[in-house]
DNA sequence: AGTGCGGCCTGTCCGC
DNA sequence: TGCGGACAGGCCGCAC
């Protein structure tokens, strides 16, 4: 489910109802996620206050003094806030419940998410410490990926969603990115000029800020965390709409596969 | 070192 | 109406 903006966007929504809370307690209904949840998170976290809310990549930090609460949503999770007196859905795995009676609520369907803790800095812990820049930061432009991406041969689009290189593009904003910058997908990474970097460092840029402002995508079932849906999803140009006619010249959207992954481009803007 | 896959899961939709 | 198979917004870890 969701990219960049998705988890930005819940990070946003949950800071406020928990920012400055203390944990009372924590259920783990079913800790089989991507890694197992930490048997002992329930007594690590008890009596602890969420200094900050961060994100890093698609990583929600929840800052807990004492060290960091890492939640990753996966394909199909997400957080809720709510209280303990509405009923738990199936697929609620984990509840913490703060002391002023909310109640901050992990989803997730398919179980790719994680909920992990760490008492290191949360920048050098594994699953961080390899991950690139953050496509909203001014260390993200053209010249950056350049020179990161000379003499690879993979495809543009696989080289723009691997974490290692830039985090937060997923299969969604890939797709819209590279049509905006009228750059076609298969295209071998190495083999892209600087100044059509410019428009793509440009396009992902703008693509996934308007994204946010639009508070996410929702295609199936994404809510931020109060339950809100997004709407992103109706400024769309390729993503979704293979053999629909292309929206700036009118001719037939492809959509192929790619990397294993839904692929659409236009064969006439995107070269 | 870079590249390309398999696999982790459940839910939904499509074609037969 | 039921069933099998493909697919879904991510990404680690492995073999080459």
């Amino acid at each position: 489910m969701p990219e960049l903006p998705e988890v930005e966007t819940t990070a946003r929504g949950v800071a406020p109802h928990v920012l400055g809370q203390t944990i009372a307690d924590v259920s783990i209904r079913d800790g089989r996620l991507r890694w197992p949840v930490p048997a002992q998170l329930p007594q690590v976290l008890r009596g602890l206050c969420v200094h900050d809310v961060r994100r890093r990549g698609k990583y929600i930090l929840f800052d807990c003094g004492r060290g960091h609460l890492l939640v990753h949503l996966g394909m199909s999770g997400s957080l809720r806030v709510t209280t303990g007196e509405v009923p738990l859905r199936r697929h609620d795995h984990i509840a913490i419940r703060f002391s002023n009676a909310i109640e901050l609520r992990f989803h997730d369907p398919r179980r790719f998410g994680a909920m992990l803790w760490t008492e290191a800095s949360p920048a050098e812990h594994k699953l961080l410490v390899g991950l690139g820049p953050e496509p909203l930061e001014s260390d993200f432009d053209a010249s950056y990926l350049y020179q990161r991406s000379r003499h690879r041969r993979s495809p543009v689009k696989a080289f723009i969603m691997d974490s290692k290189v830039v985090v937060g593009v997923g299969n969604i904003y890939a797709n819209e990115a590279l049509f905006i910058a009228g750059i076609h997908p298969t295209r071998a990474a190495g083999r892209i000029s600087l100044p059509r970097y410019q428009h793509l460092v440009e396009a992902i840029k703008s693509v996934l800020a308007s994204a946010i402002e639009q508070g996410g995508t929702t295609l199936r079932d994404f809510v931020n965390g109060d339950g809100q849906p997004g709407y992103f999803s109706q400024q769309l140009w390729v993503y979704g709409r293979g053999s629909k006619p292309c929206g700036r010249c009118g001719g037939a959207l492809r959509e192929i596969r790619l990397a294993q992954r839904t692929t659409v481009y236009c064969l006439k803007c995107q070269r």
